[in-house]
DNA sequence: CGGGCACTACTGGTCGGACCAGTGCGCTAG
DNA sequence: CTAGCGCACTGGTCCGACCAGTAGTGCCCG
């Protein structure tokens, strides 16, 4: 009979327990953000390992950017609050090591937030709108001070949109997405022909999309939001994947 | 003058810089997958640091995904493939968080599995609509066998049509996502009525979405898909977040 | 009495050495 | 030529030590 069915078991080492238990306390609310854990010596003690075991699962801990110490602080390693950064890493290595195609990235992205757009055209209240008209102007003022600040201002302005979903894990997403796809082109960006002209356009875009959701039109709001992203980024990607982008730009979905 | 601006320095602990650099030889080629590390005898020499400090890395790269290393092993530390599985832990983390309520992450899965969807229609080639169809069989047939077996069938046609989106992003972050959900309800989901007839109806539900697949209906698809989770989810989500789901469940969008 | 400063008791970072269970490879015996 | 054994070496864990640095204490001086 295939009845009881046995678990493969694996060898857990004892720093694994310890980041799992330690996970897990963070996890269950147990340990909060802000907090402190005890001393490295104080640990060995209550785990009853040697420090170097206690150390090996706190660094790996702390690569994981749950928390973080200084040496000489009396007051142990502190639990810091969740970050987006714990997952830019690793989508950052695999779109270094093209396991994940520039296109691939793009197309998430239009994805997500053609999503947060639409949601944001449902849900967005009165103040959230107020707030993306203020930083829609924040944009407009932004392109005589260059690009870099003009970049600030459309993440900001992104970013209120990405609030209004209600969802914030398109959010988180989409934030990760378009660092890495930064981090892939951003030598050629650097040498982009008419600056000025290009940020005038984004700027027409948002506009646009800021317009749909006003008006609740959450389909307008999503299409728009894929056509900008399609029309920003379609020289910088291969041009045989260009095709399925376009057509996902424009798609009633 | 603003000329030369400096970079805040980070005090650099011994075995970061050991992280970073094989990090650096990992994406630059200099070390590929399937090739092995010197020993952590050998690395203490050619860092000239100590066992202890060489380990710390190695855990640190462990945890990112990117070695394993086993005991016993004369030919050292593996270097691993990169695989999309080192976005999981992560994003679960982030799913995990408390602000994320539940309804949050079914919007986002059924996001997700929409565009999955939508893709899959346009891009599926004949061979993977036939393994779809295979995969549809194996559900029908796995519905005697009790939820589990059925719950893998389910899996298996999700992962084919992720597959067949050409976008691993969606696909990982929706198995992740999968995960998430099904540890926060899996209590109440043990005690549901009438397992069968909800494997049923998932089962047709399922075999809708493969139609609109096969004839390229990509709107269809994705709404399908939508609502097929909406359907199953629903009643464990909040009353008073039920219609926001709906609402994006029935959408063009 | 209040404020600045040295002191101290800790912290984390690193080192070196030690032991153990386990692995893979080469050598040997059949 | 092969099957099996032994050995050299692996990673996992432990111990004890030293160093530079921090934060809080309490003293001393103004």
């Amino acid at each position: 009979m295939t009845g009881t069915s046995f678990q493969p078991v694996r060898a857990v080492r004892a720093y694994e327990a310890i980041v799992e238990q330690v996970e897990e306390a963070l996890g269950n609310g147990a340990l909060r953000p802000g907090s402190r854990l005890p001393s490295e010596r104080d640990l060995m003690g209550q785990f009853a390992v040697s420090r170097s075991t206690v150390r090996e699962a706190l660094r790996v801990l702390e690569s994981s950017g749950l928390i973080r110490s200084r040496p000489g602080d009396p007051r142990g390693a502190e639990v810091l609050p969740f970050s987006a950064g714990s997952l830019r890493k690793p989508l950052a290595r695999l779109a270094r090591v093209q396991e994940v195609r520039l296109g691939e990235l793009v197309q998430f992205r239009m994805v997500l937030e053609g999503a947060a757009n639409y949601l944001a055209a449902q849900h967005a209240s009165s103040v959230q709108l107020a707030a993306m008209e203020t930083a829609l102007g924040r944009m407009r003022e932004a392109i005589d001070a260059g690009r870099p600040a003009f970049s600030a201002a459309d993440v900001a302005f992104r970013q209120l949109v990405a609030q209004a979903s209600g969802n914030m894990m398109i959010g988180v997403c989409g934030e990760v997405t378009r660092d890495v796809i930064l981090g892939l082109i951003e030598d050629k960006l650097l040498r982009a022909p008419d600056p000025v002209a290009v940020m005038r356009e984004s700027l027409r875009q948002h506009s646009e999309v800021f317009e749909a959701i006003r008006r609740r039109d959450g389909a307008s709001a999503a299409r728009l939001g894929r056509g900008a992203l399609y029309d920003f980024y379609a020289s910088y990607v291969p041009e045989d994947e260009r095709a399925v982008l376009a057509s996902l730009a424009q798609a009633g979905s």
